[in-house]
DNA sequence: GCCAACGTTGGC
DNA sequence: GCCAACGTTGGC
């Protein structure tokens, strides 16, 4: 099933030449085993096809292959750096509340997005070479619904926090797999296991 | 449904 | 390799 129609970066964005001990962030995040995945809760057809996706479809499904993501930064990740076990947030895009519904988690490594090569998907490309593969997906497997939906909103007002500094939700918010620093990702965890009377 | 922000394309 | 024009994402 489709996930999300893919937004974009550049295949150039050059590998930053690695500088003796300094850890900038990027450095880190590559060590990081948490990412956080959108895809859309609400019915929405693209070339005839409803890519409509929710953390409760991935609860029905158990599994599902993560494919549909057409965006190079976002498909580096898919193809290299996410393993099985890490976890993932799930997050709803493009509905009326978006936010953080859920958890899910990678249960098989980086292979070829092979909706790319059907012509009825809606993610389609043309370009892509079954014997050179330009698009990848992971696995992913449902692990839970969050006790507290934490909206956008709520993350954006918890922005401040040391915990969430430099989260790419808030800054990068096209992007559509991207990862999340453990801090944040436990940041938000405890957040949906607290009430909260103003979110 | 609008549109700002952001990513890609292609002419030069 | 720059950058204007164009297309898409996704919050609102």
């Amino acid at each position: 099933m489709p996930k999300r129609k893919q937004d974009t970066t550049s295949d150039t964005n050059k590998k930053k030449v690695k500088t003796t001990c300094n850890k900038s962030d990027e450095e880190d995040d590559e060590n990081e085993r948490y990412w956080l995945i959108k895809a859309e809760p609400h019915t929405r057809m693209e070339n005839g096809v409803d890519v409509k996706f929710s953390i409760h479809d991935l609860e029905k499904k158990k599994v599902e292959h993560w494919d549909g993501v057409r965006n190079y930064e976002a498909r580096n990740i898919l193809r290299d750096k996410m393993k099985v076990g890490d976890l993932c947030l799930f997050y709803h895009s493009n509905c009326k509340e978006p936010g953080i519904a859920g958890l899910a988690k990678v249960v098989k490594e980086g292979y070829p997005d092979f909706t790319a090569w059907d012509p009825r998907s809606p993610y389609f490309d043309p370009k892509s070479d079954k014997d050179k593969p330009k698009w990848f997906m992971v696995d992913v497997e449902f692990v839970k619904v969050l006790p507290r939906f934490i909206s956008l909103k709520e993350v954006q007002f918890y922005k401040d926090e040391d915990a969430l500094k430099g989260m790419k939700l808030l800054t990068r918010g096209r992007l559509s797999v991207q990862p999340v620093k453990k801090s944040a990702f436990e940041f938000i965890l405890n957040l949906s296991e607290k009430d909260n009377e103003t979110f």
